[in-house]
DNA sequence: GGCCATGTTTGCGCCGGGTCAAAGAGCGCC
DNA sequence: GGCGCTCTTTGACCCGGCGCAAACATGGCC
């Protein structure tokens, strides 16, 4: 489709190493498409229809447990390709991905993907890495559900957010979205009240600073040493 | 390097779509290496020098905390690769890899990869297959351990225990290798004290069988139950 | 065949954090 | 500009399962 720059995707990892002609033939068969926010860009078990390459927004990645749970999976932030679960395998998405604010991605039939890859071998080798750096994450969020309490959990998911999708303000780096505390109970295997009561004694300690919806890493380095295990 | 035989590798996923002359190249670059029972195949942080396929035996990779804890991120059975981290983008591999029997892996150098894929496109897809089921399952894991109670937890790791590396005999499905309370319980992200008394009021019920070192499911559609949360 | 190392069972006490309940606070919408 | 929904805070209670401790079983090895 017509008028979807490079420059858009210049610095998008799953591009890298691609000659330019090469990107510009990709993004000649992709749509760009608005998602609003509290919309759906897919829905879990549904059948995977396409891929996706955020460009402007966030989104929020959650499984639901047969008894109605959420477990948040990830966010992705703008440069992110998501939905690749035809590329794995996959019938299906293993997740549902739902817009955090006004989103905007560019959307593939998964069906172009086989031929996507056989004309641009680097597609599968770069999509490969990326798939891989999510399985390292998963495998450290297992570690850190099964060895660490419920307060170290929640520091480290802090930090993450704050390096992905950190924002530098006068007062330390703020997460870029609007995140809840039950957003956060999700991604660390806890309830919103524990995650209250946390963001309430850190406040206390000048650590963090909340909000509706709005969390502010006043000191990343304590934070940090708390994350480590160093005593209170 | 001669005597490696292509019968050894016929139902291997990663070699599945490539023609049997590619394979037998790929596999005279292969050396066929023996880890006695206790040995590491590679070890965590250490360089990734090499990748690998099981051709026999079983493996445990786990991963190390900073205070010393354990975490069992899989076990390895034959025809699976393993150890790809190069492939994935990581200098250094995530996890250790330890013989629980005496095994034999087919072995590459790492540095072989980019080259590989490039004469062999099919690799990089079927390995994005590979690593993308693995993230699947890794999730799998993120869920159960942020919803279950560790009673379901541990059913579900012995189900799909019993069903990747179960052997049938005569009163049911046993694991085929020798695993410890303890490795349940780091699979689980519990106590062995805990894995101990589950499974002795499991014995008492006739669910299971159990052992030094063994375990064997007697009633799997009653454990299936319990797993998915069917009141005891 | 007996010793030792490794793995397993079991009891007891305690506490992190989940559950239930209810009262505030901020924001969007009409 | 006020009403109501959603998000957050806080309290009180309680229990699953972890930590500690000690006895017991099993198989490999000399």
């Amino acid at each position: 489709m017509a008028g979807v720059d490079r420059s858009l995707v210049a610095g998008v990892p799953v591009f890298a190493g691609l000659a330019p002609e090469q990107i510009d033939q990709l993004l000649q068969e992709a749509q760009s498409v608005r998602y609003p926010k509290g919309t759906n860009v897919f829905q879990q078990d549904e059948e995977a229809h396409s891929f996706f390459i955020l460009l402007h927004g966030h989104l929020r990645v959650f499984k639901l447990t047969p008894d109605g749970q959420q477990v948040v999976v990830r966010f992705v932030t703008p440069g992110e390709v998501f939905g690749v679960a035809m590329a794995i395998g996959r019938m299906t998405y293993p997740a549902t991905a739902q817009a955090v604010v006004d989103s905007i991605a560019l959307v593939w039939p998964s069906a172009a993907w086989p031929r996507l890859v056989a004309t641009h071998p680097g597609l599968a080798v770069n999509t490969l890495q990326t798939v891989g750096s999510r399985l390292q994450d998963a495998h450290t969020r297992v570690v850190e559900l099964s060895t660490e309490q419920v307060e170290r959990r929640v520091a480290h998911a802090l930090l993450r957010l704050a390096q992905r999708a950190g924002r530098k303000v006068e007062a330390g780096v703020e997460i870029d979205f609007p995140i809840t505390r039950q957003d956060v109970a999700e991604m660390t295997g806890t309830t919103l009240h524990t995650v209250s009561r946390i963001l309430t004694a850190w406040e206390a300690q000048g650590l963090v600073e909340g909000g509706r919806q709005r969390i502010m890493i006043r000191d990343p380095h304590k934070l940090f040493l708390l994350a480590e295990g160093s005593p209170s």
